[in-house]
Order: structure tokens, then sequence, then C-alpha cells
DNA sequence: CAAGTATATGCACAAATGCACATATATGCA
DNA sequence: TGCATATATGTGCATTTGTGCATATACTTG
């Protein structure tokens, strides 16, 4: 049950919610769009996304200089569920919306 | 997307989770039969559905001596969804058999 | 009112958490 | 090789969190 509230535990931080939920919205997103994105430092965006990268519910490709981050394909009903979750009542919200906007006009080139 | 961040938090911690759990198969507990439940004692399970209740998601009743609890009615999409979750992929939970073993050899009267 | 039971809470403390700053690592390009 | 860009991480610090113990509160019964 340890490793169930753990999942919990990820999604309770603003930062790592609002990662989650633009991750579920897009295939993969580079930390510096994800900085963009959620107006915040680039190793404070990094920190959370290694946060959730051993929790595994992220992963990380490299491609050049870029780290292109997604959520993990489920590997449990949890995680399904949680995935859900974002789709179904996240993704509405105001700050979803703004960090949208920003992570639009970010100029990072992809 | 703070007060989504908090629903969350609050499910971040074992005991808090297996309460959750506990609280979406029956529909109302006293804290003795949470106790006994969980196998924890009672300042800790106070102390936890305490938290939970100034988050919303529990709500109480008493009944003379005992305080019985229950989960809230979903007051938002979120809420809902957490609860669902509870419900599919959660109550299976080995650790939630024993819990539930537990509660019903409890010596509580109803 | 006194005693007993069920529940909540004040307090101290160790551990975990999130943050900011600086710096290290990895890669691409001249 | 040297420089620039993107990302990760070591460190110190203030704050929060969960816990255990003792005690307070609320209620029932004699």
């Amino acid at each position: 049950m340890k490793d169930e509230a753990a999942m919990f535990k990820v999604l309770g931080d603003p930062i790592r919610l609002r990662l989650s939920i633009l991750l579920s919205m897009h295939g993969e997103i580079c930390v510096c769009q994800l900085a963009d994105a959620l107006d915040e430092p680039q190793f404070k965006i990094s920190r959370h996304l290694g946060i959730m990268r051993a929790a595994g519910m992220v992963e990380a490709r490299r491609d050049g200089t870029w780290m292109y981050y997604k959520l993990s394909a489920p590997k449990n009903r949890l995680q399904e569920c949680l995935q859900e979750c974002f789709r179904d009542c996240l993704q509405n919200h105001r700050t979803v919306a703004a960090d949208t906007g920003r992570m639009e006009k970010a100029s990072c080139p992809t």
C-alpha cells in the first residue's frame, strides 16, 4: 500500500501535478518548454521531473541537447486510473489553460 | 491548482489511503473500528481523520461517545474521480483485505 | 457528582520536503 | 579544442510532516 500512496504523494505537489496534466495532453515535451509553460526556473522543473521519473510516472528520451519527457504507459490499474483523472477532470483547469498558453508561445525550437 | 494537489497530498500517506479505501467500502465506520482495522493506535487514526476532515474528504457524525466517519459526497469532479479510484483499483489490495478482516473481528460494539 | 469509555489535541522531536544558488554534465557547433 | 546551450545535481536552509506520549474533552452510566 506504501507504493500506491507514493503515487498520490508524487501528485501532491502543484508543480508535479501541472507537469503531469500537461504531459497527458501532449505526447512529448522537452524540459525547456515545460519550464516556460509553468514559468518556473529550469532547475526546479528538472528536479521535479526527476522525482516523477524515479517514481516510474514519466519516461525520458534524449534528443541531442534536449530531453523529452512523456507519461509512462500505465503499469497497473492505479496508474491507468490516475491518468484518466488528468484527462477527465483536470485538463480544463484555468491554471492548465495558462500553462498551455505559455507553452505555445515558448521559444524552444522543437 | 494548489487545492487539487492538496487532495492528492492527503492520499499520499499510507494510513490515510487505507482509511479512504475502507470508508469507500462501508457507509460509516467509527474511530475504534478503524483503529482496529489498521492495527494502529487510536490517537494516530484520529489525527489522520482530522487531516482528511479538514480537507473536506470525510465527514463525521457523533453518536454518543462514538464518532462515525464517512466519505464526503464528492463536491467536484476530482473528488468523484478519486473515489472511483478507490473502488475500481484499490479495494482488491491485499492490505485492504487484511484491514477488512481485522475490522470484522473488532470488538467495538456498533 | 464520580468513574469509565471513546475521541481529540498539545507538545517535542526526528525525518522528509521544497527551494535557491552555484556548479557539473552532456551535447552541438565553429 | 573552445564556446554555447540544455539539463542535471550537490549543498545548505527553512518549513512541513508524521509520530509517540501524555493529557484534555465529550459523553454515558452508576
